[in-house]
DNA sequence: TTATATACGACTAAATTAGTCGTAATTATT
DNA sequence: AATAATTACGACTAATTTAGTCGTATATAA
């Protein structure tokens, strides 16, 4: 219950080692599978999908990899999990309202009260709180 | 991510159902399960766990059933999601230590002040916080 | 005696998460 | 120009977790 999948746990030593390396000096996929004993494939994807959402830069061709750009104290934590993981929320109504028990179901409001709860915790969060 | 399962929204249900019982009425897991939707067989199993764990209490024979007999005000959110699912925390390495990368794992104190935070954010609601 | 309950463990099915593979494109190095 | 190392990305498989079902025993009101 409330765990945080592998997807993220990568996600955030990556970033945090790359937070380790000096200004503009790159680390490849392979370079932090390695140091870590992540599946390499996995972490390229993982990455892959963070320079996507333009958290990190990416540098393609040999003697290429990733390097962070954007200040991890500006990096908002439920951003981030929403881009590793999609819509954050420990009931599904929250988002989508396909339940044909809506009318019945008496638990939505404080769920979603719960819901809140959390999004403001993770809202006051930076990255920087993580991988600092 | 962050989502409570079937487990916990079936007995959160259940037990708002109980509590809009008049004192000592019992409803059966049949009843509530035609009420809601739930597939009765598994509200049956959630039931017999939350009488086990003393939180409801549940009379045999038939005409039997469940009722509640805590104070809702007086069951702390924390431990009821633990009596459904077992420890909380984002990650496991929370509870278990059997990570082969402990010694070099960089983000595991600033994980486990999530954890702190979220438990501590349910320490301090009751069921009551849900549940009316 | 019968019908209706709880109790509980074993089992199956479905969904989610984790991890792998194949292939293309890019670029530094030789 | 060729090669090796890298990112990019989608399709696929495997593993794990969650959801749901079934069978059987026991209790009890009618």
């Amino acid at each position: 219950m409330l765990k945080i999948t592998r997807k993220v746990e990568y996600a955030l030593i990556a970033l945090r080692h790359l937070q380790a390396n000096k200004e503009g000096q790159l680390s490849s996929a392979k370079e932090i599978a390695e140091t870590y004993g992540i599946p390499q494939e996995l972490l390229a994807k993982i990455l892959q999908r963070l320079a996507r959402e333009d958290i990190i830069i990416s540098v393609k061709g040999a003697a290429g990899g990733y390097k962070l750009v954007t200040n991890p104290n500006t990096i908002n934590m439920t951003k981030f999990f929403e881009i590793m993981e999609g819509p954050m929320g420990i009931m599904d109504c929250y988002f989508d309202s396909g339940c044909n028990q809506l009318h019945t179901c008496t638990i939505r409001t404080p769920i979603n009260r719960i819901n809140d709860s959390i999004r403001s915790m993770f809202n006051k969060m930076t990255l920087a709180d993580i991988t600092y």
